[in-house]
DNA sequence: CCCTAGTCTTGACTAGTTCAAGAAAGCAGG
DNA sequence: CCTGCTTTCTTGAACTAGTCAAGACTAGGG
């Protein structure tokens, strides 16, 4: 399903042991970006069977730990991973679903990091969130009315 | 320890019933900033005896949905509470210790809040997030390396 | 003062994640 | 190709932050 061989050689890359669980869970990130840690584990179930969630859990770390994944989470939200880590793009998220989409920087590469007074803080980074309403959700809004509690 | 006839004045101003409870939560969420549930139930505790969990929990999302209290989660973090809540001010949040500092916004009254695509959301809010090292943690960094594991 | 809706207490329960011990597997060197 | 060391995986228990639910209590209008 996803070209392993690729995968495989940025693992190496990473200097890390190659082993189908890293393997799955790296292309489950690919080809399910923005998903929690239960729906990737499914997703690596489908294509190795019998791998154990802590696994998956281990695989997340070390992935992005050495940078091959982001980690992200809204809050009220469970952790989410996406497989973008080189540009430091943001992230709008539903309200009402809880669905999650990329944004590009708007104001140049880095914008918002010039924050007035950090009280002495060294900042490494700005993490913007958007929050709002997602086309299906706005949709749903208007149209059906009453339909959630 | 605070002045209780003005919080009672905010309940009643936002339509809730004064209750002990309530008055502890939101002058513990006053005196302590950025803190914990764990921690603002141990300060409530400290002036009404034997509050329930619960009741903290409870009152602690009555107050924010009346809009007296604002609700911070950056992530990998519990869920945190503080009282500015009418101007739109952003965090500073500590990598190492987690701690947090309040950021006004840098640019006008609403910055950020202009995403280039945002793929058909309807964005109501923009929630920036500054990581970094907080004074005490980048001075322990630099002078007692090699204590912390 | 009484009544009722709203709030609090008590205690069980859940989701998501981490911890720990031993078995299995990757890969560098011979 | 085989060996052995080290990392990673499996198994299963434990933990934390938070939620759910039933009944007792109480704020505040009448």
């Amino acid at each position: 399903m996803e070209p392993a061989p690729e995968i495989e050689r940025l693992l190496r890359a990473a200097d890390l042991r190659v082993t189908r669980q890293r393997v799955a869970v790296l292309a489950a990130v690919r080809t399910l970006p923005h998903a929690d840690t239960d729906t990737l584990l499914r997703a690596v179930r489908a294509e190795v069977d019998g791998v154990s969630h802590q696994a998956v859990y281990d695989s997340l770390h070390t992935l992005t730990a050495a940078g091959l994944l982001r980690r992200i989470q809204p809050a009220g939200s469970v952790v989410r991973y996406e497989t973008r880590t080189d540009d430091n793009h943001h992230h709008v998220v539903c309200r009402s679903c809880g669905s999650v989409a990329d944004v590009d920087c708007a104001v140049g590469p880095a914008p918002c990091l010039t924050a007035s007074d950090t009280h002495g803080f060294v900042v490494d980074e700005a993490e913007v969130i958007f929050w709002g309403t997602c086309p299906a959700c706005s949709t749903a809004d208007t149209t059906t009315r009453e339909v959630a509690p």
